[in-house]
DNA sequence: CGAGTAGGTAAGCGCTTGCTTAGCATGCCA
DNA sequence: TGGCATGCTAAGCAAGCGCTTACCTACTCG
């Protein structure tokens, strides 16, 4: 079971060329060649050029949602929670930045059906992150007057990684750490009390 | 010079049809009837789709700048400055949102030639911003380890804005008014010392 | 009045797109 | 051995793309 299926092999042939080009300027051609496999492979495992890139934006979504979830699950003081949350989601967009961009910046060309899937586990993130948000209050550990907004900023954060950091070699960890480590001082300073 | 001229109509149709569907989605032919053109109408008045685009990036990049630039040109205190800069900024976003959403997820349909042209300008923000943050430490007025890291931050509150943030009518002037002053505080607390 | 120019259009060229169709090789099971 | 499912491809269709060409009209100015 070691060796990649083709499904997979085109998924992940997809998320190179969608990640450096976009969905609409990516062309089925240009995902199948990059699996090595002829344009008419793509319909064999999948339905259409979309159908793969609500595949890669439900998976996608799900690891996010997974990272902050078990974060806030291993429990501690409100600044630890908040804390690891905050590192381990910037942590995984720099580690996943090319997915991340996807997820991110390619949600308008899903259909409305697909949309509102993915919609519903963003909702669920950001609802995670009020949660820690209003639980700290609530313990007298943070201050915070506009629970909602805060939350979406912390997260604007982590988000807009995908934006600019493009992971370059072998100084990535380092890098990534680096900035998972400031951004997650930061949204403590954010709501400190 | 009341009438605005066709060719600046034509802008602010790429403008609309770029910012609701991406460049790459975006044809000429749908640029031109927004326009209330033929679709040959569009190279009466520009090169190229790509040169729309290019117009639209430079011109979204100086107006950014120039907010950044007068709000620190104002002066005060590295607070009092700080803060407008954020707010102006982020004020600028919301009420500019679609052709922030263009300047910002089109960076890479540019041209290599207009792609350098444009990130001048983008490094020129974060300069202004890196600025501030430097000057506030000197004066004793922040405690940041991380001045650089933490002006990329603080600029990504104002920039992810146009990722969720769509106008919707008479409550917008309020809203985005919200948003600023919330991007401030956040801002303040992140350097506070 | 007649020439030049600015601003526009109808038509269409050459190419690429997402996707389909018809058929072929391989391996499994009766 | 034969039948059949699985996984793949060569070829190509209809539609749509960015952009060009050839032309038309209205206005300005000597």
């Amino acid at each position: 079971m070691a060796t990649v299926t083709a499904r997979e092999r085109l998924v992940q042939a997809a998320v190179e060329a969608f990640a450096e080009k976009g969905f609409t300027a990516t062309t089925t051609r240009d995902i199948a060649s990059r699996a090595g496999m002829s344009p008419a492979a793509v319909y064999v495992h999948h339905d259409s050029k979309e159908d793969l890139l609500f595949h890669v934006s439900l998976e996608g979504h799900r690891a996010a949602l997974g990272v902050v979830r078990e974060a806030v699950a291993a429990g501690g003081s409100p600044v630890e929670v908040l804390r690891r949350a905050v590192h381990d989601f910037s942590r995984w967009h720099a580690a996943n930045s090319r997915v991340g961009r996807i997820v991110q910046y390619e949600f308008d060309a899903l259909t409305p059906e697909h949309r509102a899937e993915v919609a519903a586990l963003r909702r669920a993130i950001e609802h995670v992150l009020r949660d820690v948000l209003d639980d700290g209050v609530r313990r007298g550990a943070f201050a915070v007057a506009d629970v909602a907004g805060t939350a979406r900023a912390i997260l604007s954060l982590s988000i807009d990684l995908v934006r600019w950091f493009r992971p370059r070699g072998s100084e990535d960890e380092h890098t990534a750490e680096t900035i998972a480590s400031l951004h997650a001082d930061l949204a403590e300073r954010m709501v400190a009390a």
